[in-house]
DNA sequence: TATCGGTCTTTTATTATTTAATACAATCGC
DNA sequence: GCGATTGTATTAAATAATAAAAGACCGATA
């Protein structure tokens, strides 16, 4: 009925694979020095060294930590099972909700949800709170939470926001010095889409990492927080969407590589305008397969 | 130890006006048209119901809920004190932080926090972690979270992202037929302007709301929920260094004026060049002041 | 004199509990 | 019989209580 204690069950196991590997009469480190490597506090490492002494493990005797015999294997303590954090909880949550289990409107279970993803309710509360500043999830008048997100409407607007985001990147790029990193990473890229054509009638798969990178670069050339946190966001919700949409797979995938290509020669010529268009056709492109494998997901539900 | 029964007070109390509107003898409606009346469950109104049968207000026969005797004003329950809401919870926390009682780097005291603002600790991590998502904290790694913003850099991001969606909005705008909503509204606001200008000597304390209503009828033509989102939590960190930045403020405001009234012509003349350039002016200046009003409010600290 | 360990307080994460919502079954009046 | 109403049971959410962890303080010690 309170916090669980694996953080002092692990800080005692990686204390014993410690003592298992020094020799009986040594001393192990001060209090302070151990919860520094341990990364705990002390009143960790303390209740961890009154177990060892009590287990005879080690004889504590004023500032003396003696070891007292060899480590069994008997001495280590089970792991109670680990609930996911609220970063590992992110993918799972975006994995479930974009292949469209579950659809929109649905009015979300909090503790079932929070059953069947291994987290704790109030980890669940919190995240879903942190989504609904996007507008996916929200809070309803006399609780509960409901799934509002990934309806044609949020599908194009997301993909207004990430043009706007993207232009603006695309301008701040073209007039780069010419010895700045991106223009390198840019060509690296060129050349590995060149390869995948060559090689597209089997590995078409690949282009939905390639793509994620490629944008990732564009969008690096702005420092900015607020684009960084959206474009965490955007490109999860591309790449699901790349995952699962199978249609024409190959046509599109092999189209879109050769807008990659028209868009990186335009960003090369710092053309403004050609650059621009280059970026909104492919961006066009894109949003429109979003929406398109987003309407084809809808039919089968 | 358990969830507060605000809701089955307020019912109760609200009940009982009901029926002391009513005369000895009648009887009140179903228990779902009640609930339908009061906003709650059917389970709270059955339990309004039981407590006043207990104090007898009422008799319960069968489907009959007869009006027994006079309310009395002992029948009114107290009700409890209501704990914030996270909307509201929202204000008061900008307010405290952005008046910079609190300087960037500090561990935030969850529960010291939840307790002066009268709010359950629980609604305070929730609301922490969807501000996560704006990067102003942090959730440290072993517990407790850290108040990130707002530093210089925080105030220049900002700005940057502002300039990227007003600046978007811009290119939306002037394309807009002359018919359109926002023209008038446009034409409504430099009548504003102007009248504010001829009493500024006194009156320059008003600006900033002209300021929030000009912006946001600007940005208020791109339809999209990410940009909506943003534009709540700018003119919020805006609004509020307005507030408390009284350096210059009469020769600012008056200078920011002519800026809007500048941008208003420029949007009008259906100009992109022009209308960007103005637009891109004023920002600027609101950027370089809003930094300026941080690093001001940072020697104090 | 700087580090160390004992003691105590503060703070956080999680569970247990209470209230509220809702689904379903039974009953009543028309 | 049928729709509305009530009785009953199940489920879910909000919050208080609580165990674990962090950290502050201080005298002791090498």
């Amino acid at each position: 009925m309170a916090r669980t204690n694996v953080r002092f069950v692990q800080s005692f196991n990686r204390m014993l694979r410690t003592c298992k590997d020094m020799e009986i009469g040594h001393s192990l480190p001060s209090e302070n020095a151990i919860a520094r490597d341990l990364q705990v506090s002390r009143t960790v490492v303390r209740g961890v060294l009154d177990r060892l002494s009590q287990s005879g493990v080690i004889l504590l005797n004023g500032r003396e930590k003696t070891i007292q015999r060899a480590v069994k294997t008997s001495d280590y303590m089970e792991e109670p099972s680990t609930l996911l954090s609220i970063d590992e909880l992110e993918n799972r949550f975006f994995d479930w909700v974009l292949r469209m289990d579950v659809p929109p409107g649905t009015v979300l279970n909090v503790a079932q949800i929070a059953k069947d993803f291994h987290v704790a309710t109030h980890t669940l509360q919190e995240f879903l709170s942190s989504l609904s500043r996007y507008g996916i999830v929200k809070r309803r008048a006399r609780g509960g939470w409901l799934l509002e997100g990934f309806t044609e409407n949020f599908a194009l607007e997301l993909s207004e926001f990430r043009s706007v985001l993207e232009l603006n990147a695309v301008r701040h790029l073209i007039h780069l010095p010419a010895d700045h990193a991106v223009w390198g990473k840019l060509a690296a890229l060129e050349q590995d889409h060149m390869r995948l054509l060559s090689r597209i009638e089997t590995d078409y798969h690949d282009f939905s990492k390639l793509d994620e990178t490629f944008h990732f670069t564009v969008n690096s050339v702005v420092d900015n927080r607020f684009v960084r946190e959206f474009q965490k966001i955007i490109s999860l919700i591309f790449h699901y969407h790349f995952q699962w949409n199978k249609e024409d797979e190959r046509t599109r995938n092999e189209a879109a590589i050769h807008e990659h290509l028209d868009y990186i020669e335009a960003l090369r010529s710092r053309d403004v305008m050609r650059a621009e268009k280059a970026a909104k056709r492919h961006l066009a492109t894109s949003a429109q397969t979003l929406v398109r494998s987003l309407k084809a997901h809808d039919h089968l539900a």
